[in-house]
DNA sequence: CTGAAAGCGCTTACAG
DNA sequence: CTGAAAGCGCTTACAG
C-alpha cells in the first residue's frame, strides 16, 4: 500500500506537498510547481495510491458513512422489500457527495444486540435514515443514539427530517378513480383501517371521505383473514358493480387468487384497483389499475435531507434540519383491471 | 464525544489501561486492580462512550468495511431486486465478525465515475463480493482493484472464491416433475438459450436433458418478445398436454397474462412450472409450481467465504481462500400451477 | 509557495 | 500489571 510519505519520497518532497497536490489545492503557477505537481501526480498514479479512509476520517471528525435502519432479518427477509427501492435511492443521493451507505437492521438495536452490531457500538456512521414502520422503542434509541436521523416513511411526523408519501391522497386517488368508472360499492381490503402505520390509517380515510362524498357503500375484509368463510364471503360479493380497493399488491393478489378459485378475473368480473406499488409492479404487473409511488425518488430525497443536515456535507444550507416533505402518489389506469361495470367484452 | 483520555483524566489512570479494560484484556486478579475497572467502566457508560471506529482502523490496517457490486442503479432500479435478499444474507454474515456492507453499482466502476465513488477512490474496503451477471470488464477491474473478491452468481468460475446455484440441476428438477406428471410437450421460455448467464444456459442445459432423455418435444419461446404474433402462436400451442418451464417468475407472469387473455388458466389449461424463484414468490405467488434457491442463504454463505479469505477476519481458517461452494435448488409443487394432462376438476 | 511540526484517537511495542 | 512513548496516514495550523 503506497501512503503520502512514500510518493513524497520518491518525488523528493514533503508529505503535505503531495497532499496539496492530490488535493487540488494550492500548487502556484510557477513553472517549476507545475512541473512538480505533474511529477507527483504520475509517481502516485503509477504506486497506485489511493487515500485511506480512515486517515482521513479521524483527521476530520466525520466518517462519510450514513446508516440506513430497515425492519428485514433473517426470520422476516422480506418483510418490506419494497426498502430495496428506497435504500437505492437513498445509496446514489449519498454517492454524490461521497458519503457511503449501510445497512442496519431493527434487531441490531435491541439492548441484547447492541454490542454486537460494529455500526452501532462504534462511532462510525455520522448519520442514520429510518425506513418505514418502526416500533416506538426504536425510534427513541435511534434519537438517543445519533445526532442527525432522517424519518422516512415511518410514523414519526415533526415540522422537520421528515419525509413521507401522501397516503390519504393515495386513498382519496384510488376511491375517486373507482367512482368515476361508475362502480356502485366499494370493498376496503388491508389488515388495519384506524391503527399501525400511517399508510393504513390515511389510505382508509382517503377511501372513506371520497365514498361517503358520493354516498357509496364501503365494506371492510382484513386480508390478512383470506382463508375459509369469510373469503367465501368476500367472493360472493364480488360482481360488475363491485371494486375491491387493496392496500397494496400483496392484498391485490390474495384478491385475484380468491376470485380465481371461482373463475372470476378482475377487470372483467370486478373491478380491482389498489393503492400503492412500486417500481416492480411495472413489470410483473402491468395491467393493475393503481395509485403509483416512487420509492427510488424518496430515498434520494432522504438522502438530500441528511445531507443537508449534516454540518460540512458540501450541498447547500448543509448543517441546518431540512424542512419535512411529502412525496405525491399518481394514478395509474394500468392494463387494466378496472374498466367500470359498463365494459363490453370485445372479441379478439 | 468522549475520548479514551478523557476517561483516562477522570478515572486517575492512563489511557492505555482504560484501553485494556475496555477491550477486555489484561485486568489483574488484583483487589484494586478489579475495582478500578469496575469504575472505568461505570465512567465509560456514563460518558456515552463509543470507540472511534476510524481511529481502530488506522492502526489495524483494516476497515472492517466490504463492498457488494449489483447492476442495479437509477436506471435498473429492479433490473436485479432479487439481488436485496443476496445482500441482506450477506449484511447478517458480515455482522457477526464485525465487519460492514456497503453497495457499490456497476456504474460506480466505469472509468469515469471511479473518482466519484468513495469506496472505490480510497482505500475503504478490505473485500467486496461480485453479485450475479457482470460483464468482462467489471470483472477484469475488481480483481486489479482489490485483493480479496467473492464471486457470487457470476459467470466466473474458479476453483476458489466462487459461489453458485446449481442451475442444471433446477432445469433437470424441473422438466423431471413435468415428465412425472405425464405431461407430452414442453415450451421453454426464457430470452436466452445457449450464451449470456449461466443460468441462463444451465437452465435451458437441463431441461433439454430431460426432454431428449424422455423423448419429449420441446419448443422454445423468447420472453422478451410476448407482444404480437409470436405471442399468438404460443398461446395456440397451450393446451392441456403441454408445459411451459419459465426460466423465472417475470417469465412465468408474462406466460400467464398472455393466457388470461384467452381465458386460459395455468394449471387447468395447461402446465406451468418456473425453474427459480425468490422468497417473495412464497407470499406473492405461493401456487406458482417451483425449483425454489435460498439466496438468502446464498449471501451468507458467500460472506462466510469472504471472511475466510480474510486474514484475521476471526473465523476459521481465516487468511486462506475459500474453496468454491455450489447452492442445491429444491423442488415445490405449489399451490399448484402443473397437475398434470389427468387433472379432473373437482366441484368446490 | 513549501517544509517541519503537531495532532486526530487509538493500539502496539517497550520500560518500570 | 501499569505507564510513557511511538506511530498508523493524513491534514491543519505555523514558520521559513
Amino acid at each position: 500500500m503506497s501512503t503520502l510519505q512514500l510518493i513524497a519520497k520518491k518525488a523528493g518532497v514533503s508529505a503535505q506537498t503531495v497532499s496539496n497536490v492530490l488535493s487540488g489545492r494550492g500548487v502556484s503557477k510557477r513553472r517549476d510547481a507545475i512541473e512538480r505537481a505533474k511529477r507527483i501526480l504520475q509517481i502516485a498514479d503509477e504506486l497506485g495510491y489511493r487515500p485511506d479512509a480512515a486517515a482521513r476520517a479521524i483527521r476530520s471528525g466525520r466518517t462519510l458513512q450514513i446508516g440506513v435502519v430497515i425492519r428485514n432479518d433473517r426470520y422476516h427477509p422480506l418483510c418490506h422489500q419494497l426498502a430495496f427501492e428506497s435504500i437505492l435511492g437513498l445509496n446514489e443521493g449519498l454517492l454524490e457527495q461521497g458519503y457511503v451507505l449501510s445497512i442496519i437492521r431493527v434487531m441490531d438495536l435491541e439492548s441484547e444486540r447492541m454490542a454486537q452490531s460494529r455500526a452501532m457500538r462504534e462511532n462510525l456512521l455520522d448519520g442514520v435514515v429510518a425506513l418505514s414502520y418502526l416500533p416506538d422503542w426504536v425510534e427513541k434509541r435511534l434519537s438517543d443514539h445519533f445526532e442527525h436521523v432522517i424519518w422516512a416513511d415511518s410514523n414519526v411526523w415533526l415540522p422537520e427530517n421528515c419525509i413521507r408519501r401522501d397516503e390519504k391522497e393515495a386513498g382519496i386517488l384510488a376511491a375517486k378513480a373507482a367512482v368515476n368508472l361508475g362502480y356502485k360499492k366499494m370493498i376496503w381490503t388491508g389488515e388495519r383501517l384506524d391503527s399501525g402505520h400511517y399508510s393504513d390509517i390515511q389510505r382508509w380515510a382517503g377511501v372513506k371521505e371520497v365514498a361517503q362524498q358520493h354516498g357509496c357503500e364501503v365494506t371492510h375484509f382484513n386480508g390478512a383473514e383470506a382463508v375459509g368463510d369469510y373469503a367465501l364471503k368476500l367472493l360472493e360479493s364480488l360482481n360488475r358493480q363491485t371494486v375491491v380497493l387493496a392496500y397494496d399488491v400483496y392484498h391485490a393478489r390474495r384478491i385475484v387468487a380468491a376470485g380465481q378459485t371461482l373463475g372470476m378475473s378482475p377487470g372483467y368480473d370486478y373491478g380491482l384497483i389498489c393503492c400503492d406499488d412500486s417500481q416492480t409492479t411495472q413489470s410483473h404487473w402491468p395491467s393493475l389499475s393503481r395509485v403509483s409511488f416512487d420509492r427510488y425518488e424518496l430515498g434520494y430525497q432522504a438522502a438530500q435531507m441528511l445531507l443537508q443536515s449534516l454540518p460540512g456535507s458540501g450541498v447547500p444550507r448543509a448543517g441546518r434540519p431540512a424542512p419535512s416533505r411529502m412525496i405525491s402518489g399518481q394514478w395509474f389506469l394500468g392494463g387494466c383491471t378496472a374498466w367500470g361495470p359498463d365494459y363490453q367484452t370485445v372479441s379478439q
